[in-house]
DNA sequence: GCCGTTTTCGGCCCGACTGTTTTCAGTCG
């Protein structure tokens, strides 16, 4: 969740609240919105009456309005709007076909902006807390006055909210440890949202007549799920013109430091960035220096060293003599000063140009930067045993993805089409099973029903990208699944997942999801933890005992792609793969747009050093129908 | 706020878990 506080929606497992646009709700000024910004709307003023102590009926009332606008098709609900027949669909009465058509044809709300306005937005911010609800943020506000974190948190402190009715120490320290958490987490950025950042910025600089060249370095281009900040290196001769720009750009709220070669900057929701300038021949250099993890470059200067040469973010000189020290002097300086080291005579290197030819210096195979974790990547670089890493372009389609049928934003046919767009050969669709009831989970009837109209699909041959009928099928508390065998045995495929019970200590959790893997219909673990990054720890699960289990059954576990998500970890896969597990790298998309989300699936992936054959959504239709039938 | 009718207002979607309780409210998925 970004800095702009709102939570749109009480944790619908997966879905994610919706992205925030700097300044606030879904896009500001233009006419019109889409059928899928006014059901954030919609889900949005549900929260803000929750918080007002609203009849529930009627909070229920807009949540089940923002679910009927979204299993509407998008051509047909302009339709809808147009004829003024938007009544006719069930949940919409005056009340909403109201608002909705003025949301849709002015793209503001009265009633929504003054509800805003109604409520403290410190109030809001305090839903993101574990174990806060409308309730207790009420009874907070209107018996202690609290209407913000900072002053939960001195309430906590001095035990004022232990003493309130409903509370007690257990609760009043649980707020306490979910406040922390959250200040820690607070320092950190998803990476898809750093991304997000950064892209304008990188194509910005890139479009400067002064700039050479220029990269996003840091834990951005390793691949990292979270980010601390962002860090722009460009060569450019002339600075002044680079920084001007950088620091111009539209969502800098603050400027921390300007110099000659250096800039800083805070963007809106706290996220910083740096840039740095420096000459053409120190470029690759600066730019391995600041991809590099602190272990990787250890490890790098080490063998430096060790071959006579010493590697800094200047240069790559002979370790001894007048060149170290004259080194190690500008270094000093440039930082201390902001000036531009002093170039030594000859050097800094060799006629090095691209990492290629520097990690070549060194004896080295290229190492693609997901790798740089000093994690056994210069050894492999070495011996010439790097993996050719999968990427984005091997995928041909995924599975695990979500349509209105459950908690989707899209329909069946519009996350079928939004696959096309991709280029994608196949798309499966994965809606929740009647257990996640909260999440519109599938009755026995609803599913059979599905699987029907996707066989149909297929057949009507509207769209190029062929569909697999799945199910998100929910682990029961007991290990169970929550489908008889008949049934799974209609679908192409089933991904098992837990979606309750997630307090279960470790061996009863594990035992638990091994015995979903072992069940024949089972097709693929999803999200192994359960964590939600920044948000949530995962749940207690030997991840050993896990894949194991998977390996001996042939059950795939996948790489969740989701941003929030990315599990399982990228720290497991390497070793998890070279033992023969599968993986699949799914999006769980719940509308069109998260379908990219695999683009975060494939840094995390690579950076499990996993190759495209450990990926099954890298293979061909056939090849997948196949692998999916001789599993049977 | 919606729905369905009982044509004017009452009913509306679940189950586990936790911490506060001594019988349950609030949160969560």
């Amino acid at each position: 969740m970004g800095g702009g506080g709102g939570r749109f929606r009480r944790v619908s497992e997966g879905r994610r609240p919706a992205a925030r646009r700097p300044g606030g709700g879904p896009r500001g000024g233009g006419v019109g919105m889409t059928k899928n910004e006014i059901a954030e709307v919609l889900e949005e003023i549900g929260v803000l009456l929750e918080l007002k102590g609203e009849n529930p009926f009627k909070i229920r009332a807009y949540q089940a309005g923002a679910r009927a606008v979204e299993a509407i098709e998008a051509a047909e609900f302009s339709r809808l709007i147009r004829e003024g027949q938007l009544g006719t669909v069930k949940g919409l009465g005056e009340a909403l076909v109201q608002k909705i058509t003025e949301l849709h044809t002015t793209g503001g709300l009265e009633f929504f902006e003054k509800l805003k306005a109604s409520i403290e937005p410190g109030l809001v911010d305090m839903l993101g807390i574990p174990g806060l609800g409308p309730k207790k943020i009420r009874a907070l506000h209107a018996k202690l006055g609290i209407a913000d974190i900072a002053a939960l948190a001195a309430a906590c402190a001095d035990g004022r909210v232990a003493q309130l009715d409903g509370f007690g120490e257990k609760s009043q320290e649980k707020i306490l440890t979910g406040i922390k958490h959250r200040e820690a987490y607070g320092k950190r950025h998803l990476w898809w949202e750093a991304q997000e950042v950064a892209e304008p910025i990188l194509a910005g600089l890139k479009a400067l007549p002064a700039v050479e060249r220029v990269e996003a370095a840091g834990s951005l281009r390793r691949g990292m799920e979270t980010i601390g900040d962002l860090d722009f290196l460009v060569a450019a001769a002339d600075s002044a013109p680079v920084v001007a720009w950088f620091t111009a750009q539209p969502g800098v709220q603050e400027v921390t430091a300007r110099g000659e070669t250096k800039a800083s900057v805070r963007f809106a929701g706290g996220l910083q960035a740096d840039l740095r300038i420096v000459p053409a021949d120190q470029f690759v250099f600066a730019l391995h220096h600041f991809t590099g993890s602190k272990d990787h470059n250890v490890q790098m200067r080490q063998r430096a060293l060790a071959r006579g040469l010493s590697l800094s973010e200047w240069g790559l000189v002979p370790a001894e003599g007048e060149g170290t020290a004259k080194e190690k002097a500008a270094m000093v300086k440039a930082e201390s000063g902001n000036r531009k080291p002093e170039r030594t005579e000859g050097k800094p290197a060799i006629g090095i140009r691209t990492e290629v030819e520097l990690f070549s210096a060194l004896g080295l195979h290229y190492i693609p930067p997901e790798l740089r974790e000093g994690r056994g990547e210069i050894e492999a670089a070495e011996a010439g045993e790097l993996p050719a890493l999968v990427e984005l372009r091997d995928l041909r389609g995924a599975f695990h993805n979500h349509t209105t049928e459950s908690d989707g934003r899209n329909t069946l046919a519009e996350m079928t089409a939004a696959a096309e767009a991709m280029g994608w050969d196949y798309l499966g669709i994965a809606d929740h099973s009647k257990a996640s009831f909260q999440a519109n989970g599938l009755s026995e009837e609803r599913l059979r029903r599905q699987i029907a109209a996707i066989r149909e699909l297929n057949e009507s041959k509207r769209f190029k990208t062929h569909v697999f009928a799945g199910v998100e099928c929910d682990i029961l508390t007991d290990g169970r699944l929550d489908y008889d065998d008949a049934l799974l045995g209609e679908l192409d495929y089933v991904v098992v997942s837990v979606h309750n019970a997630m307090t279960q200590d470790e061996a009863t959790m594990t035992a638990r999801i091994i015995r979903a893997i072992e069940h024949p219909a089972t097709t693929m673990l999803g999200h192994l933890t359960g964590r939600l990054l920044l948000r949530r720890e995962g749940y207690q699960v030997d991840a050993a005992k896990v894949m194991d289990a998977a390996i001996a059954h042939r059950v795939i576990i996948e790489l969740n792609a989701s941003p929030w998500r990315l599990d399982m970890d990228w720290r497991h896969w390497r070793k998890a793969a070279e033992r023969g597990l599968l993986c699949a790298i799914n999006p769980d998309a719940h509308e069109t747009d998260g379908l990219r989300h695999v683009a975060a699936g494939v840094n995390s992936a690579r950076k499990g050093w996993l190759v495209k054959a450990q990926v099954l959504n890298t293979r061909t239709l056939a090849g997948v129908q196949r692998w999916f039938r001789e599993r049977k």
